[in-house]
DNA sequence: GCATTTAGTATCGAGTCGATACCAGTCGAT
DNA sequence: ATCGACTGGTATCGACTCGATACTAAATGC
């Protein structure tokens, strides 16, 4: 007899699989493997903080060795490109190059999957709202950062339209900055 | 900009990530990758028609070469024995030994899934509807089969309580079988 | 009977991934 | 100011996945 989180474990595991098979299909062309895709993606949408690769090595759950690898060969394809950090010369910053973003745009999302996504009956608001709440819980069991965006941050204040600040390093946010994910990211807890 | 689908998108791909990790940790003990512990799960909750070599391919999506390999090392590991087929000599069952039932329980469905679901607020009813619908179109995309459980199929027939049918194959169904997932299940039309 | 298709296996190479070891830079304590 | 602990990153190695290709054997269709 199984239970009803069986059911629901199954259904994560398969929609995982199938995006990696497709996600596969879409790196071919460039040589690239799923992981290779997912470093690039995050390296987009993360903010100038996150961009190094100790934050993307928690962000993908990996060892930093294997990360290190996936980074090399990015690099070597021309994909990104490092720049040492001015304070801390241990740190090095990953950033896209324009054929990395082009890869990007031309690779994800998947076709398919923006189809099947018009199909889904109802709006994908709750749905992405469940999915963020068990990805939360999940994260919190496994000691894991949460890599949201700065605006949905315990720590950003908002200091008047367009004008915010970051409660940790104190620096003036844009809007844009707003909805970068970010490595220092803290949810804000469930009682408001 | 980033589309609503892109976040999504996004979300699918870390809780599918966070799941082949925790996988990942589940099989260490017995020396066991993720892609593994998937195939064991599936041959637990399959039907007898749909415990073959051929039949997790489809369902795990990978080549069929791929799955050989996958299959000889669980049987060298006693998790699981072939019988070959009385009528199609070709074809070969897989069915899992004690040893491989118990590697199962042990390991699947992991503890800390189990927990952060007991967090989700609401009901994982909806949830579940929602994914599956969202599993459903992919597969269709993908020309991929979709492995429903037998009682939720279009061939699927009630004849009583608890005495059912299956339209393809015209055998008489248990309610036990009703709930295993079958490789020729096909989706019931929206349109009821 | 002969060609085609299907189920499954064998082998090879590219690449992921964790483990371990290592180097360089930062920070804190005395 | 030097020592030690810690952190960010790299290098190397072995186990393993996965797709591609080629192959055998059995069923099927004409």
């Amino acid at each position: 007899m199984p239970m009803a989180g069986d059911r629901l474990y199954a259904l994560l595991e398969r929609l995982g699989n199938l995006l990696r098979t497709e996600e596969r299909a879409a790196g071919l062309p460039h040589g690239l493997q799923p992981v290779h895709l997912q470093a690039l993606r995050y390296l987009q949408s993360c903010n100038r903080y996150s961009n190094t690769p100790a934050a993307l090595t928690e962000y993908l759950g990996l060892t930093k060795g294997t990360v290190s690898q996936t980074l090399l060969l990015l690099e070597e394809k021309g994909l990104l490109r490092k720049q040492a950090d001015t304070e801390d010369r241990r740190v090095i910053h990953l950033l896209l190059t324009e054929a990395g973003r082009a890869v990007l745009t031309q690779a994800l999302p998947p076709e398919l999957f923006k189809r099947a996504l018009t199909e889904l009956p109802g709006e994908g608001a709750a749905l992405e709202e469940a999915l963020t709440g068990l990805l939360r819980s999940l994260q919190a069991a496994n000691a894991q950062r949460s890599f949201g965006a700065c605006g949905t941050c315990k720590l950003f204040q908002r200091e008047g339209p367009g004008r915010f600040r970051c409660g940790l390093t104190q620096e003036p946010l844009s809007r844009e900055d707003s909805q970068l994910l970010c490595r220092e990211h803290e949810v804000i807890p469930p009682g408001h």
